[in-house]
DNA sequence: CACCAACTTCAATTCTTCTGAAATTGATAA
DNA sequence: TTATCAATTTCAGAAGAATTGAAGTTGGTG
């Protein structure tokens, strides 16, 4: 059986018209070499050679240096190939984001992941987490991020950062007067603008302002001119409304509980492509980290 | 380093679908089946299935069966081409032969040189014995076949066959009535018409009367016609007028040393390519043979 | 929960390839 | 032609890689 390994050899001979040369080339003595030259032309049925001294080829040595160029950089390259794509350095990753996260967080996160990886291509949706869910589940998107979600289904959550609620009014507003943080009870008779994020509060006493709201608006800067506006307040996650307003307010929550999670969204019993596993662990890593000190401010 | 038959391995247990089956078919242990698996993971840089019962691949694994049977088929095929060229089942063969031997000798030859080698391309120039000298020297042509020539040159001479010089006249010529070969002397007074095989005759009795000819002529057909017409007598090698002609005779001639040294003509240094040299060692075997049963008619 | 089949690990073995010394070869110069 | 010298080949032993069979894990299935 005729070895790549073999034509290697054979073509660093007749590169160097010797096998002195050629030897110390690959690292080996020139009897090994020889040895090598000889099993060679016996494998393939003809001389490779015109004489012993190897400074002139047959044709069929010949036919064999072209023959076995090809090969040889053919075979490297797609070893380089896989190498890199196993080393995440090539491929294509396609998530899926929530809009605050994709917003606020991932630029600086996605800029820092690619510096390492020219060859990597990324597409970002953002969308909200039903559909992040939806497109993780169907293969569109390789990882998603999202809030947490309940039903198991084919995808599995992995927590990223818990992202507490705040509530957003006038920067004239009477709650601002008060010197603690916002307890569920202060809110009686205030005016509630929902949004598509504060449903997920679990806390009875919100469900009841909820219940109770007219209005429901999903465009995060919408609703922040409607706020100020005097129409009313909203309750959001801290990092949706990231970057201060003019005019309005932000204050704690006096309920620990209401807050999101928010995490990694991605299949189950699918293995990810290398990229994709890389991703994760550098968000997994560095996510936290980021929204920790954005949250800080 | 990563070697083609660790790819090979890969591939059988990827079809497989299972590393028993597939070590029944590349001939080996499941235990080294497995081992090469490992290694080949370790060199790559990350895991080529998604669990130890190798029924599903990973991303990194899909890439490397793509890329690996690819390469192996590549490698195979070039494999196959040298053995093919070596064995001189595929290549280009060019001869150069004086008309005689194209004529008579070389067609059953090539029928059946060619007969296991399909591939084989195959050009026959039919020239003089000095063209096919040049042809040869030239590299123009891989082997020639001609009469023997003095001067060496690039050329090296390889004889055949010896084809004696016969005596052709009207077959109602008062020769005809001779019970015995020809002598020169028997020619005294006879009209003879030199033709271009028939200058290679050293006999000094003949150089005489070749230089009170007064016709040359180099066809072979024309010097037929014009011998049966009864403008003269003429000599040649006796394969080149192979087959009966109406109204001819064909005599003996006495002298022993009236005949030609017919060869191969090869570049002296150059390896001839596998083709060549097939055909070389064919045409030395199965020319002599041919040419005695044709001159036994 | 226990069983079974597939897979992995390990140490011993076998097979391949390599090395260093000695012999051979072929070119060059005397 | 012969002497010389470097390149190459040959050979036997050494080193290294791959393979085996047995024992140990693992994961799926009834």
């Amino acid at each position: 059986m005729i070895k790549l390994e073999a034509l290697r050899v054979f073509v660093t001979v007749a590169e160097s018209g010797n096998i002195k040369d050629a030897a110390d080339t690959v690292g080996r003595t020139a009897s090994a070499v020889s040895m090598t030259l000889k099993q060679l032309e016996d494998e393939i049925g003809g001389p490779l050679f015109q004489t012993d001294r190897k400074n002139s080829l047959t044709a069929l040595g010949n036919l064999m240096l072209d023959l076995g160029r090809e090969q040889i950089r053919s075979f490297d390259k797609s070893i380089g190939i896989m190498r890199a794509f196993a080393h995440s350095r090539i491929g294509s990753l396609s998530i899926a984001s929530v809009p605050s996260v994709a917003t606020n967080v991932l630029p600086p996160i996605l800029q820092r992941f690619l510096e390492t990886r020219p060859q990597v291509e990324v597409e970002l949706f953002d969308i909200d987490s039903a559909q992040v869910r939806r497109m993780v589940e169907s293969g569109v998107a390789d990882i998603g991020i999202a809030g947490e979600s309940r039903a198991g289904g084919g995808v599995e959550f992995t927590p990223l950062f818990s992202d507490r609620f705040k509530l957003l009014c006038k920067d004239d507003h009477e709650l601002c007067q008060l010197e603690r943080p916002v307890e569920w009870s202060d809110l009686h008779g205030a005016t509630l603008i929902r949004n598509g994020a504060s449903d997920r509060i679990d806390a009875e006493a919100y469900k009841q302002l909820s219940a109770r709201s007219l209005m429901t608006v999903y465009n995060v800067t919408s609703l922040v001119a409607l706020v100020k506006a005097g129409l009313g307040l909203t309750i959001l996650p801290s990092l949706t409304m990231h970057g201060a307003h003019d005019g309005v307010a932000v204050l704690e929550l006096a309920d620990a509980a209401a807050s999101r999670q928010v995490g990694l969204v991605e299949r189950r019993d699918v293995s990810p492509s290398p990229v994709a596993a890389a991703f994760r662990a550098f968000a997994l890593k560095e996510i936290p980290a980021l929204v920790a000190s954005r949250l800080e401010d």
